[in-house]
DNA sequence: TAGTGGTCTAGACCACCCT
DNA sequence: GGGTGGTCTAGACCACTAC
């Protein structure tokens, strides 16, 4: 049959989202099947399947086979950040991004480094220290340990001429990642390069990639004080 | 014809990702499109397009009807959190989770709130301060302003008994909210509060939610020092 | 206007897992 | 064992928009 009147999965969505929200369906109870819902709504199972997967991807209900779908019992708000290259972000806020590198240099990693990442003690890797500007204004710090085994063309770029945020997300594939959002306060050196007042408020992003089992790089962004990380929910 | 042989969208995923990831697909170019790719891998175009809805989910490529598809120029990292209750997210570390009110009372709301929350000046709100603990050590301040208009059933809850953050999100349905994370340091009364030292590094979440074009709640959760946000990309 | 992605259908088989 | 969600197919029409 053609679609003379067919039901769009995003009414479904939204009627679904009704019922739980509006506690018809309340937290714990179980939901009709698929193959009912289709019936009721005069659709195919496949076009409710499609909105229940959304619900459940947004944690607001549990599916097992054969259990049946249930309304989940602790809604968690599924919060999704946008973390695009430190540039991208400049230019977003409507300011001139620039940059200036402070360190490039083939070193030792400290154990604290190499162990997050993996690998052996006294590894030598790149280590790159530098400032991004929004307006002329500190924006943050980016201290950054590059694991050059996994990237041996690392060695020759010049990170004056490109940061090494954005060399990496340009070159450097990764398939995994931790990131920890943290506050911290500056100290000496870094409220001097931050333009900021000792002992101010910095907001903090620690990152590690690894592209497969192989690491990548780990890097500490301190942002400038005032800065909010925001996003929708 | 039945799938003697069919191919999974996962599958598809995979090598679509590889494609990209390895630069066989440079950003910006152009991905063949659905009907080619079906032909490609042997299967449906169905089972394509679930496959690309993925990457595009992703923000790793970008789909325009007839324009087609390229791959995204800035591949952006998409950070999935998840915030949970407070007593679980407590509760997650192996700690036991206890609550303290510190206050509960009806009063005019400050403009800087009223102003967040699009509500009059002057109007009357519940406002609600509290601290909650792990193992009895302070873990996060809560700071809380609650719109009584849209939720009249508040007003007889004794928040002594259950927490704001665990009884809204039980019984106040929201659909969109704003969250911003930030770094704040600690002045006396929230040091003292959160047994911190005068002037150390907080982490902060402010969040307001709305339940379509009403406004519910406004808060801020102050964490207690050392607190990291932790993620997975 | 023509080509592309977006959606829906009806049917089928499979994987999982509770009972 | 049997019911449930998960997936795939082949086909169709629609919505959008670059050309």
């Amino acid at each position: 049959m053609i679609d003379a009147e067919a039901i769009s999965w995003r009414s479904i969505h939204l009627e679904l989202l009704r019922r739980i929200t509006e506690r018809e369906w309340p937290p714990g109870s179980v939901v009709p099947n698929e193959a009912d819902l289709a019936a009721e709504f005069g659709c195919a199972r496949t076009t409710v399947h499609r909105a229940m997967r959304e619900l459940a991807a947004a944690g607001l209900i549990d599916r097992k086979r054969k259990a049946g779908t249930r309304v989940a019992l602790h809604p968690i708000s599924r919060v999704v950040l946008d973390i695009p290259i430190i540039r991208l972000e400049v230019e977003q806020r409507n300011a001139e991004w620039s940059y200036g590198l402070l360190k490039q240099d083939m070193r030792v990693a400290p154990p604290s480094i190499t162990a997050r990442l993996g690998l052996e003690r006294g590894t030598r890797m790149l280590h790159i220290a530098s400032i991004h500007f929004a307006d002329n204004h500190p924006f943050l710090h980016e201290d950054r340990w590059i694991n050059v085994d996994a990237l041996p063309a690392v060695a020759k770029v010049d990170f004056s001429a490109i940061s090494a945020n954005e060399w990496l997300i340009q070159n450097a594939p990764y398939t995994s990642g931790d990131i920890a959002f943290s506050a911290s306060t500056a100290d000496g050196p870094l409220a001097e390069l931050l333009a900021a007042a000792e002992g101010a408020a910095i907001f903090v992003v620690d990152r590690i990639t690894w592209n497969g089992a192989v690491p990548i790089t780990v890097v500490r962004l301190s942002y400038a004080p005032g800065y909010r990380l925001k996003t929708r929910i």
